[in-house]
DNA sequence: GCATGCCCATGCAAAAACCGCATCGGTCGA
DNA sequence: TCGACCGATGCGGTTTTTGCATGGGCATGC
């Protein structure tokens, strides 16, 4: 197999060097303004309508002038050079972090507040990258990790393995919710002997060990004894509850969005102050260059954006699914 | 500058040694597909990445992935590369006429019969054909042929200029069109001397040269002198005068397609019998590849369809602006 | 009508790019 | 620990491309 090696397909090369021929209508200036010799320029051409099988300029000495074929395939090709240059934006954007998606998974408790001023910051310092989100317990957060489901997790009890990075994003204060008609809300601050042999609507064990192990931990410090009645898992149950009377219960401030009728919020003085902690966590070796950018959005100088979100009215909080 | 050279844009080359790779997940079997080895087909893909900026792939020597990257420029490459052969194919099918676009100039009176079974035609035999309709005149159509603003122009009289090449694609016979009431209708046919000294609507002779000569001649060469009424150039507008009583008008067959109340149509013998003719006219140097394949359809074989069409129905007639 | 200028094609030698072979280095499984 | 596997790299030979010089066609001007 020797001779001309038989190309079947062109090269972008050849493209460019027709759309400039095409344009100037003049092999020098097309030459010129692709930085080389006309003669080159001639033999990349011949070479483009050779594999084609179609001529593309009619030159005489005179003039040069595009064949009906070659009007078509200057449109053609101007556009894959065009597609090959956002191509190679996009690529680019991508690598760089500026741009891409991410997924992120987090608990029911994190998206009332945390997740929306998240967002909202996404949306005006890093508005290329795109956040697909799952709402899953933390349990099935770090299985979704490890398989590379999701890039990143907000959930509560920080994980200690050396694969993954975690990161404090809140603490928030305990917040005693109470029925209407509760005595306790005359005080304008509780503490936890308020709830010495008081019904208190509790966390499950198993559904929510992170609240239940921190309720059950502060009050065996304190040597306070609730009556613990229920065990619920999801918050918006808990206060459903409360507002039916059956008991108080303590819930993170973020739970406060929930706003039902009837139920009413009192600050609760505990060691610490603000003994709800929620954490990011991702693995290490994650290289979604998505995710170097968006874990800017976590740091420190996030608070500015979180407390000017806090005096929002509450409609103007996109929920999202 | 020295070093590998700067080349600031990838090539096609690149391009389909990625997306081998990129779907083998082996570079021993993409280049196996590439028809090549190993070592060439790793270089053509760091050339890709370098002149990216961007790593494409991730490769261990136990496994290849796609970088997050490499996922979006994948897309964009298989993007590209489709583009690159449906941009070949168009082309070269508009290079071998099988599909483009011709510009045809038609007179008013073309249009009532021939055109719409030439455009019937191209439908069945030429569908990837365009073709781009214009009225005018005939000497209109004579200059649009020199400028190229129409491919090929059907008109009447016969154009012997050396650049342009006719055919003659239609003989029709001349009608008489005669109002209710003409005692002439009593004939099945007519001949010149029914029109001796009888009103006739007459073509004016700068707008209808073609049809004014044509008479003219007949009568002398038949000694009658019918009297000439009026002098327009429309058929439609002679038809109108006739169903008006004014006179009796001549006018090619096709004309009845027009069919006015109340005016009704006799054949006319004349010598030769049928003297109306029609020609197509290109510039013979016409570099448009569609225009061969659309005179086609007006050789000879033409006539079948032609036939048929005149079984049609009138409603079956696409009557194009 | 001949000289001249312009322009694209072509011959040719030098330079660059590319390919294949052999081999290296790293990783996983036995 | 050895061997198999896989991608990266060094290197020599071949192909391709480039630039220079030049050929040849065509229109313009004197």
């Amino acid at each position: 197999m020797k001779g001309p090696s038989f190309w079947s397909q062109f090269e972008l090369r050849q493209l460019r060097c027709f759309v400039a021929a095409a344009e100037e209508l003049h092999f020098g200036r097309a030459a010129a303004r692709m930085n080389m010799t006309q003669p080159p320029l001639s033999r990349q051409i011949q070479l483009l309508e050779h594999v084609l099988g179609v001529k593309l300029l009619d030159r005489t000495s005179r003039a040069v002038k595009l064949t009906p074929a070659g009007r078509v395939f200057l449109l053609e090709a101007r556009r894959i050079l065009r597609l090959t240059e956002s191509a190679a934006l996009a690529t680019r954007r991508i690598a760089s972090g500026e741009a891409g998606t991410i997924t992120l998974g987090f608990t029911a408790a994190s998206g009332y507040s945390f997740l929306p001023s998240l967002l909202l910051q996404r949306a005006s310092h890093a508005p290329n990258i795109d956040v697909a989100l799952k709402e899953m317990v933390s349990t099935e957060q770090v299985e979704s990790l490890v398989t590379g489901r999701i890039d990143i997790g907000l959930l509560r009890p920080p994980i200690a393995r050396p694969e993954f990075t975690t990161l404090k994003v809140t603490e928030e204060r305990l917040m005693a919710a109470l029925p209407v008609g509760d005595p306790r809300l005359a005080e304008a601050t509780l503490n936890l002997k308020h709830f010495d042999r008081q019904p208190l609507i509790m966390y499950a064990a198993d559904g929510a060990r992170y609240f239940y192990d921190m309720l059950t931990g502060l009050f065996e410090a304190a040597s306070v004894t609730p009556i613990a009645i229920q065990s619920l898992s999801q918050i918006h149950s808990m206060l459903a509850l409360v507002r039916a009377g059956i008991g108080a219960a303590l819930v993170p401030e973020a739970a406060q969005s929930l706003h039902f009728d009837d139920v009413h919020f009192r600050p609760v003085e505990t060691e610490p102050v603000s003994p709800v902690e929620l954490f990011a966590a991702w693995r290490s070796d994650n290289d979604n260059p998505a995710l170097g950018a968006f874990l800017d959005l976590l740091r420190p100088q996030s608070f500015e954006d979180l407390e000017a979100l806090a005096e929002l009215p509450d409609t103007a909080i996109q929920f999202p699914h």
